[in-house]
DNA sequence: AATACGGGGGC
DNA sequence: GCCCCAGTATT
């Protein structure tokens, strides 16, 4: 037996299941892949049905503020996604009449929309024969195949994105696409897989080899940038805080936070004042404390974020201030969602 | 061809 | 501490 009709049978005896595959709504499914790139299931599992809720057709979608959408997914990270999936909701409305296109190319078109999720949506909802390649199809190719090209090089991309349209089932393209996804989340998995119980053991190259361990073969190392964030967070009177949304390229953006001074390392008291003075959102008069005396080291993929929390307390009225229980409808970063939950006790 | 972009979970 | 996750956009 070839290799596509292995990954059908396992699927039949084995696959989960989820929501998004009950469906052949391409804004559902769409909906679905934009949460799960770069995302386990069980993280997203929890957003997909609280948007779905909240939002049941791309026209809800659409019309709906940023903000709100933003809020819904605080957490789940990668923010431009987000963003994205409300640009693309509109986009659906306006230049498509709220029917979300059927081919491969058009729905690339599509913001946030890149290879995979364009062939994801296509085999699911309308049988297109487009073979999806994700971080699981490029663990299950490159092993049982036995490639060492490395997956995420020009040149592996294009191979294995080959190899799939080779090897995969053009008349049962949504099941064998999502099966052979399943099969590397569940059978195949990136570590320790127990290859003993496996179905493909017989044909897998890398098991032959001794070889699974190896496979697949990725380059570069992520480095990680230091940052030192200072956050100042004003209190006045009447219980009011200021938060000021993050404009701009880096993390985070459009999300919100207490007004940030970075610095190239950490400080004391006396070096942060004389860098107050100019930011316009704290006034002149208040008195200033250390929150965390440890610096709070959040960690994200590409950066390590030291920060302090300053408390400032001032008899000012805040102009721009917000009540403190207020914080709670705008998107934060998790560090500054944590940050709030620790205060409060 | 590289890099930026989050956060969580497994070991 | 390191790797990976139903990747995409930008440089």
């Amino acid at each position: 037996m070839s290799f596509a009709p292995k990954i059908l049978n396992w699927y039949y005896e084995h696959q989960r299941n989820l929501p998004w595959r009950e469906t052949r709504d391409p804004y559902k499914v769409w909906l679905s892949e934009i949460i799960l790139q770069q995302t386990r299931v069980a993280q997203g599992m929890p957003y997909y049905l609280r948007f779905v809720e909240a939002f049941p057709t791309v026209h809800d979608l659409a019309n709906a503020p940023e903000e709100q959408v933003l809020k819904l997914w605080q957490g789940l990270g990668y923010y431009s996604r987000a963003r994205n999936l409300h640009t693309t909701a509109k986009m659906v409305v306006t230049d498509f009449k709220g029917e979300f296109p059927k081919t491969y190319k058009e729905l690339k078109s599509l913001k946030g929309v890149g290879d995979y999720t364009a062939s994801a949506i296509a085999s699911f909802c309308f049988d297109v024969p487009e073979p999806v390649v994700d971080g699981n199809v490029y663990r299950v190719l490159s092993r049982y195949f036995g490639v060492d090209i490395p997956i995420n090089s020009t040149q592996g991309i294009k191979y294995f994105k080959e190899l799939a349209r080779e090897v995969m089932d053009a008349e049962n393209i949504r099941d064998y696409n999502q099966g052979i996804m399943e099969f590397g989340a569940v059978q195949c998995a990136p570590k320790k897989p127990y290859c003993l119980l496996c179905p493909l053991q017989e044909s897998c190259v890398a098991l032959q080899k001794n070889k699974v361990d190896q496979l697949p073969v990725k380059l570069n190392k992520t480095k990680v940038r230091n940052r030192y964030f200072n956050y100042m967070v004003l209190l006045d009177d009447d219980g009011n805080t200021v938060l000021e949304q993050r404009k701009g390229k880096g993390i985070w953006q459009n999300l919100y936070q207490f007004p940030l001074i970075e610095s190239g390392k950490m400080l004391q008291a006396e070096e942060l004042m004389p860098l107050m003075l100019k930011k316009d959102a704290i006034p002149e008069t208040a008195s200033l404390s250390l929150y965390n005396k440890e610096p709070i080291v959040h960690k994200l993929s590409h950066q390590h974020l030291h920060t302090q929390f300053w408390i400032l307390k001032t008899s000012d009225i805040l102009e721009e201030g917000i009540p403190w229980e207020g914080i709670r409808d705008f998107p934060v970063p998790v560090l500054i969602a944590d940050f709030i939950k620790t205060l409060k006790i």
